[in-house]
DNA sequence: TGTACATCAGTGAACGCGCGTTCACTGATGTAC
DNA sequence: TGTACATCAGTGAACGCGCGTTCACTGATGTAC
């Protein structure tokens, strides 16, 4: 390993804070949010346990900031899923709301711990989320409320708004029950095609 | 308070269980899972601290015990339900899955952290699920099946078998999201509309 | 360029708290005769 | 019915572990002159 030099002690604070979100994210993609261990990310990138509250004032802020990181990542998958689909058409419509959710399923299962760090976070807080948190959401969010336009432009900004956390939610519990390995869960192998088998008929749904 | 009289030993022994597991249960509907500590508990029902590991080897069998008692819970109320809508025509069938989503919702509405808690203890366990817990499941799950088996009689078992699957989990997603309080999830009020009206639009896409 | 001093990043032992579980002991209950 | 003894439910202090966070100290880095 090369080590690295720094001009400035600024820099080198800044390359060490790099390094201990790195390690959090790291550890919590192995043993989730329960293996964020003050002591071991300290070992990791090679400071004195101390130390690490130079860097970052307690260990909840670290959590925060690999979700946050988290929930970029995914806001980039599906948006450059978005980008794949054309959205002329209603049909063209359904076909990307399909695609966005498999690559929430896809996202999920390849970011296992991580994306589940996103929903435990919450449990422990009684605080405020925060604003970046909530324009993640956002972000995220217009994914699907962009198709829906085109599939119910008779719609309120608001009826459309309902209706895309519906769907949301459904694919979500679709997908949450699907990677815990329960008995009632949707077997994975099956995963894919029931997620597109319910939007799909979600969607005619709205016709009707 | 009246002072019971246990006329042998292993009626008091049993007594004492009975009021452990009330007592578990009500922290746990109280403050969740991790509101579930041994003091606490000797304390409420008046034995000493070590007397506990008398009735009980461990707090976790006192989470199963009451995870249990939930679950069996959920299946009366979804089994009264279900008992109140008949079964002769695909509208019946259609109308009885609404009606059981409703439930489903009303019961995790009504013992919140109970029904949170239900979820929660997997991800503790590598070890496998009791026999109980997965009957249990099963049993609930047919309360999906049975309705399904009306509206798709031309389908295999296993098909029906996968769309309870997903359907359970696409309402169990709305209702999950729901009743956190998230920026993405569907506010409370409407949460009953959106259920019926995924539900609905679901059966639709049967038919095509 | 060299010297004196101040700052503050970096250190790791220690604090403090929570909490499940154990264990040596006691006293009430039940049995044998 | 009474006495001697055995059992075991019941007790709570103590153990043991995990772990986040603090704090008095040190030594390297940077500044002033």
């Amino acid at each position: 390993m090369m080590e690295a030099r720094h001009t400035s002690t600024s820099e080198r604070r800044q390359a060490q804070l790099d390094a201990l979100v790195d390690a959090a994210e790291r550890r919590i993609a192995t043993g989730g949010i329960k293996a964020l261990k003050a002591r071991d990310l300290a070992a990791e990138i090679g400071i004195a346990l101390g130390g690490l509250y130079n860097l970052v004032p307690d260990l909840d802020e670290l959590a925060l900031r690999v979700s946050s990181r988290t929930l970029n990542r995914l806001g980039e998958a599906l948006t450059a899923t978005a980008d794949r689909w054309p959205l002329a058409t209603p049909d063209d419509a359904v076909n990307r709301l399909v695609a966005i959710a498999q690559a929430y399923l896809a996202f999920a299962r390849g970011n296992l711990s991580l994306w589940r760090t996103l929903f435990e976070l919450r449990l422990a807080g009684d605080a405020v989320l925060p604003e970046w948190a909530a324009n993640d959401q956002l972000r995220l969010f217009h994914h699907i409320a962009e198709p829906l336009a085109v599939l119910l432009p008779q719609q309120t900004e608001a009826g459309r708004g309902l209706t895309a956390r519906t769907l949301f939610a459904a694919v979500h519990g679709i997908v949450v029950i699907g990677l815990e390995d329960r008995l009632i869960a949707v077997p994975p192998q099956a995963l894919n095609a029931q997620i597109e088998w319910l939007v799909r008929a979600t969607c005619r749904g709205f016709s009707t």
